[in-house]
DNA sequence: AAGCTGACTATGG
DNA sequence: GCCATAGCCAGCT
């Protein structure tokens, strides 16, 4: 191949943030970790980010970090943004932080199979 | 080219 | 369980 993959560690991000189901949410570890970079949380962060420049849509706002909190808010338009579109989706979020994350929570890893 | 930054995570006290 | 510190990877200045 060429192209592909190396296209963009961000590309690959996308793919996956993409393919998370509504009501659901990951991890910025999970992510990076199914990228083939457990190291590059941040680097997950960066991308989505820059998730605009991508063709197509990007739920950024089911990545949460570690503990469930929505950490990236502050980079959503409008003030909670964010949590409003989690919370349309059926999330239950107190504090910045969703109720039930163990259980929601969506490893890429686990069910993509990764 | 070198250093800093960051939507993180893991570890230690 | 909370606070502080270190490691981490890729992009940006």
């Amino acid at each position: 191949m060429k192209t592909s993959e190396h296209d963009g560690f961000f590309l690959r991000v996308y793919e996956v943030v993409k393919q998370i189901p509504p009501g659901r949410v990951s991890s910025y570890g999970a992510i990076a970790r199914s990228c083939g970079s457990p190291g590059a949380a941040r680097m997950v962060g960066w991308a989505l980010n820059q998730c605009q420049s991508h063709s197509e849509y990007v739920p950024a706002h089911r990545v949460l970090n570690r503990v469930g909190l929505l950490t990236g808010k502050r980079h959503f338009q409008g003030r909670d943004l964010m949590r409003e579109l989690l919370e349309n989706e059926g999330v239950q979020i107190i504090e910045n932080q969703v109720v039930n994350f163990q259980e929601i929570f969506w490893d890429p890893v686990k069910e993509l199979g990764l």
